[in-house]
DNA sequence: GATGACAGTGTAAACGTTTTCGTTTAGACT
DNA sequence: AGTCTAAACGAAAACGTTTACACTGTCATC
């Protein structure tokens, strides 16, 4: 308990030059002798190394910050386990933290992490502060953004295909014959990946050659309730939509909710499309025709773009991933009434 | 960028002891004046203290380890989510693994916490190992566990009621009038939560006397679909339950599914109690009776518990807390049929 | 006016590593 | 026997802090 690498050398008799060399596997080998009595010294006096005096030493930590809007989100959580995977099997650690999409808040858990020498961060911001977006790109460690960006953020983005996936399900809608389709989305509007769903939306419908009715557009609340709420204004609107399409997971069932709320049968009255595919979305009433969007592919992809810039010595990381989301058709759909 | 406390102290013409003196705000204070002139050096400087350099100091490193089973968990993300709410506010940063309940990665990882020198461990335990509860025994930081326990394990725990929990289900339906009480729940059984939540099944029906009948009992693999096997499994026995308990909120949506697969109706047909209260468990059709379980204060209480003993310098934490479940009546539940 | 007390500050050792550079040793070659 | 090379190892400095201890001045007290 508590034995240092000197009690190590003591113990083996040889000196602690030789058994850093040792336990770190250095090139400039010990012999085999050496390395028995040492490792057996080790077992011995139950020796753990010390990371803090490791990394004050070589001036890296494998520490690596992740800050996420809100790690008690199914989505997210979800993008973190494939960041803590990959960071595990590279033997870096993650230190986690949770910003509730507040820049002050984001700000304050980034210095933390810088005090704590981390390799290098993953996080996705929120709003656009200019001080601090201009503070953050002052930022020591490689950073990549996770799922979103913000304008004038130096760097790398692994995020995914948001116009394609929203895309998708339009183009599916269609297939089947709806021309008035609802979108559903949530507040706030202005982050990039909420922007890009929009996008994908109106490029489609344009795609399709469908007028675009901003009637059949609602922004929820961000939350577990007021996405019923918007969805019955849309469909209590004069002329209401056939099918709506639900622009994230969050909305899935609160989508499901105001329709059963107002009456009307899925997919018999109207067809939903919803977004993510989390894994329950096929268990539930009607089995979910969503746009599955690989979460956990997000997270490992984007900690291993991180942590081979970290192994390349690169000091930042640019350039922009995309992952594609894919539809997946289950029972929600059904062909446009005539 | 870079900066170290020396520079901070060339810049303003004190000595280095001085500098940690006041970004530590110890008793020995410095002069305001001092204090002034610290700060416009560390302001311009952009000074940015080095945790590692202070850890190996001072002993502690201001670091928590937190090992769960499955972060990407609805569940255990929520219980993440408070902890990490916590550590935040007393200043700490935690430092997160998911072991996928496998006891060899479980070691793997706790070794690392104590290689980062982490000041404390949250985790959930997972098989019993003689030799790894003989390991984990002799930990040398202060360890809680959450939610469940191995037998010998000399740490501290918090975790939910899970007697009391299905006993308030069990209750509920007995005053209902169901008498045929079926009960879902998962592997592996020998858990002590999941031990628990069976007594508790157990105990309220002895207390209501109903005998207990164990075709009525299931325990589904781990994940998304065995669930609805093993309830359709329940339902064609010759002598069906009238209603359904899911032990946990991963079972919820396989119960109601599997019900619908079996052309039954909740709650004409059979009544259906799930566990956890996820957020959108009030937006299923039918809005689910749930025993909610206070899954985010579970993480608060456990850290709390955890830092309270660190900051009292105590090298170790015992005893037990639960936290109360409670049962949310919506319209999964009804009369039983005559 | 000498004496203490005390607030304020500086000096230097220590924390546990890694790593540069230098030393020893053993064997291979003339 | 002498020289050279390479493998194996050791001594010591450095990383950026905290903190015990010593020191300086200022002011109140006798």
């Amino acid at each position: 308990m508590g034995a240092t690498i000197e009690d190590v050398a003591k113990a083996a008799g040889v000196s602690i030059a030789t058994v850093s060399r040792y336990l770190n596997g250095r090139t400039e080998a010990v012999s085999a002798t050496t390395g028995a009595r040492i490792q057996t010294a080790v077992d011995r006096l139950g020796y753990v190394p010390n990371l803090a005096a490791r990394s004050l030493k070589t001036g890296r930590s494998r520490l690596i910050g992740v800050l996420l809007a809100n790690i008690a989100h199914p989505y997210w959580s979800t993008v973190l386990s494939g960041v803590e995977e990959a960071c595990q099997r590279a033997n870096y650690s993650v230190i986690v933290s949770s910003a509730s999409d507040r820049a002050d808040i984001e700000h304050r858990y980034l210095q933390m992490f810088l005090e704590q020498r981390v390799d290098g961060i993953l996080f996705n911001p929120a709003h656009a502060e200019p001080d601090l977006v201009a503070a953050w790109s002052a930022l020591s460690v490689p950073v990549v953004t996770l799922d979103r960006t913000l304008p004038g953020l130096p760097f790398g983005l692994v995020a995914m295909d948001n116009a394609r996936g929203i895309g998708l399900a339009v183009e599916h809608l269609v297939a089947l014959g709806h021309r008035r389709i609802g979108f559903v989305s949530w507040h706030p509007r202005s982050l990039s990946n909420r922007q890009e769903r929009l996008k994908g939306y109106l490029d489609a419908l344009a795609g399709a050659d469908i007028g675009f009715d901003p009637a059949l557009i609602r922004f929820a609340e961000d939350g577990w309730s007021d996405g019923v709420d918007c969805t019955v204004e849309l469909l209590v609107e004069p002329d209401p939509p056939t099918a709506i399409i639900s622009a994230t997971s969050m909305l899935n069932l609160q989508v499901l909710a105001a329709i059963k709320r107002c009456g009307l049968r899925v997919p018999e009255d109207i067809s939903v499309v919803g977004y993510d595919d989390s894994p329950w979305d096929e268990l539930l009433d009607p089995p979910l025709t969503t746009v599955a969007t690989p979460a956990r592919q997000l997270g490992v992809a984007a900690a291993e773009r991180l942590l081979t810039a970290l192994d390349a010595g690169e000091g930042t990381v640019t350039g922009e991933v995309r992952l594609l989301p894919q539809l997946v058709i289950r029972e929600s759909t059904r062909q446009a009434p005539p």
